[in-house]
DNA sequence: TAGATTGTTAATCGATTAACAATC
DNA sequence: TAGATTGTTAATCGATTAACAATC
């Protein structure tokens, strides 16, 4: 399961792993199955069984022949891979509804992600509680940043705090933003971003319904 | 401008496009310029000039040697290339917070999208109004959707409803689905989905952590 | 004019898929 | 055993990029 010296996973494939995971979960289509197929996996993701098989590789996981793969191993292999299995904190910037509803997805807990507090510019908001966390002022980032140990930040404020809240993110140690905000952000090389542009998604939608 | 005969555009390139759009408007990088370069906008976007220019004769824009593309010609090919003209009405399934952030919004306006009604199952919150819209029965799908003549779909119900919900939606003629409910749902080929799969997302980041 | 930029072809690159021997 | 499935190579396909003549 050792990755040392092995080139690391592109995004297309870390996609196509999370992909398998969601399927392979109890509560996918094989709860019961001890062994999955490549042929199976690729049926019902509507892709190619080559492309399974590669992927599984990448990762080294080996299928038996005429048996097909482990689901567990399967399962363990890409929680290793992708990093899901020790517990990340994140803070959540924007104690708004797109905030709250983020937090209380239930979902993330499965990935290891635990939200330990919030922030927000609203001093109405400053001290109260939302899905059991604090809500802090965003001047406290650094402190609150280095008390909890977060490492990973989520942005759900206005587009015009965007910039000035990662930069303060960045400088306080957060090493990785996912970006709700509708702007995209800059940071240095080694913190990893993900800007999410909602609204991509949506010109995907309008071209079908255009013709 | 016509597309007769043209094959349909590709998920990537739709994608480019948009956002091209983003950093062509008056809130871009370059709001009183009249003409644009494809270097300039490569840069921006950290890709490649030709890529760009090749982009925009797939959708008829003609640049000027020496000069660069007109900005308003590339904003205005690209919002009839993409189906940003017209006036969009939507529908969202499930009055929780998500929902609500995403009806509060503002951004979707520019591209014409307009929320008309919301439908929750909790008979608490129907006949209360959210973000100006009223909030049905799931039960009245058909007919708000009718009346409304709604032609897209935003899923922000739990992940057990969002088949159910969906089938009742393409029932009533509704076309395009955007799924942001933590499950995969089927459709017929006619109808477009979207699947937002929020924790694909979350994969990419936590996999920069794991190193 | 000289220099900058487009439009387009050809070359490169990488990703996907087909094919099939090895295996159980 | 016969048949099913993997693992891997080779072929295909498509997307990206480099190059450069045409243009203003």
């Amino acid at each position: 399961m050792s990755t040392t010296g092995s080139s690391p996973l592109k995004r297309a494939v870390l996609e196509r792993l999370a992909r398998y995971y969601m399927c392979l979960r109890d509560t996918g289509p094989w709860p019961d199955a001890e062994f999955v197929s490549s042929a199976q996996i690729a049926g019902h993701l509507d892709m190619n069984a080559t492309q399974v098989r590669k992927d599984l590789a990448l990762i080294g996981v080996r299928g038996r022949p005429h048996v097909g793969f482990s689901r567990g191993e399967m399962l363990a292999a890409i929680r290793s891979a992708v990093g899901l299995n020790g517990e990340r904190r994140a803070v959540v910037v924007g104690a708004g509804r797109l905030g709250g509803a983020i937090a209380e997805y239930s979902g993330f807990r499965e990935y290891g992600l635990r939200i330990v507090a919030f922030f927000d510019s609203d001093a109405g908001k400053v001290g109260s509680t939302m899905a059991g966390c604090q809500v802090h002022a965003v001047a406290d980032i650094p402190r609150v940043v280095r008390e909890t140990s977060a490492d990973l930040a989520i942005l759900t404020c206005p587009a015009e705090a965007a910039q000035p809240c990662a930069n303060a993110l960045v400088a306080a140690g957060i090493r990785a933003i996912w970006n709700f905000a509708p702007a995209a952000i800059a940071v240095p090389p080694a913190v990893a971003v993900r800007n999410e542009h909602i609204s991509l998604g949506l010109a995907e939608l309008l071209y079908h319904l255009r013709r």
